[in-house]
DNA sequence: GGCGTATTGTAGTGAGCGTTATAGATTCTG
DNA sequence: CAGAATCTATAACGCTCACTACAATACGCC
């Protein structure tokens, strides 16, 4: 075993640019040119590190998911069912509306209709977004139980419109609306939270 | 002037299909020759027609808002603004599950992200999208005009929470969601209608 | 130093993109 | 029927797409 030559390039800094390319222009609207050009290497190099574009844009989502979408999986740490919710989709209104990247969320992005060609990208940014909302839903099953949420709430339903409002989000971020409108919008929305008197 | 001859299809017969391979597969994700094959007609037509891609698809646009996005413009002809609401919000949730069309709403599929080259129609669908969220804004301020609304509530802001709703709801039909889950989740999102005990 | 190995840049692959030149077909006018 | 006008199909345009042969380069190991 030797050691060949060193990659002269680093493979997460890469990555944080390509993120950045699909997240503007979406999976159909990116070419290997944008990419190689954004990651500042040559179309060998895209490829025999990270395969073919379908599986760089896996390995983008996987960066995204641990990155600027940090937020999903940081808003389960809270103590509360409803905190979880509050930091969810407050986090998603910073997380769309960043100055720093493009507006909107890079699993929404072009990941609702596709040529056949790119159905397994599309695929992969549904389940992802399946995933959230499955989470969400045990989150409030077990609020239910513990007493958090009253028995007579749907946790599937519930967690169904708090995906809607998220994803909507997404949309209103990447038409343009300004992160006060939206931290606005989502306390409109947790006015929908239930509360013992409604029971 | 002469008569020539006669054209060999029928012009809103072909927007009609033009405007399911445009819902389907995105303005990026649709080819030409996707065009033409379920149109039933050459390239020549479709340009002499149509003029070129871009304004096809703001044809079809145009196809869409009076076709299957004609609930929207009826619900403004409901009489209170919370029926507007429930109108615009149900008839969404009809629209974008249609079981004889693809799930998910055209003017937000693939009309968030997009290649420069696809920017002309990217903004066309955020313009359009913005129009909804315009005119219900001036319903809701005419609510509160006429007393239907408690004098502390913003209409921009409300108007927005509905419109986040309204996409969020495109992105989940898009990605499988069910009309009666939707329906349920529309019931939900309208908890959020100011009642004047609130205030 | 020389060998094996991995990465590099250059250049190019076939396929498909949006679009159009060209010529034949079909109509109305005179 | 002659001629102008319009729509048609065939075939191709230049360009970009995702992807890759190829040969040169830079390392660890013996």
């Amino acid at each position: 075993m030797a050691g060949g030559r060193p990659r002269g390039f680093d493979v997460d800094e890469a990555l944080d640019r390509a993120v950045e390319v699909f997240w503007r222009q979406g999976y159909e609207g990116t070419g290997i040119s944008d990419l190689t050009r954004a990651m500042g290497i040559n179309p060998p190099s895209l490829y025999g590190t990270f395969g073919n574009k379908e599986e760089l844009f896996r390995k983008v989502l996987d960066r995204y998911t641990d990155g600027p979408a940090r937020y999903i999986r940081e808003a389960f740490e809270q103590p509360t069912a409803r905190a979880v919710v509050e930091r969810l989709l407050h986090g998603a209104v910073d997380g769309t509306t960043r100055p720093d990247c493009p507006p909107g969320c890079l699993t929404v992005q072009g990941g609702l209709a596709s040529a056949p060609a790119a159905e397994g990208a599309r695929d992969e940014m549904a389940t992802r977004r399946r995933m959230g909302e499955t989470f969400l839903r045990a989150r409030l099953e077990q609020a239910r139980i513990e007493g958090e949420l009253p028995d007579d709430v749907d946790p599937e339903g519930l967690a169904r419109y708090f995906a809607t409002v998220h994803q909507g989000i997404a949309v209103q971020a990447a038409g343009g609306a300004s992160r006060e409108q939206l931290h606005q919008t989502v306390d409109l929305a947790m006015r929908v939270w239930p509360s013992r008197a409604d029971a």
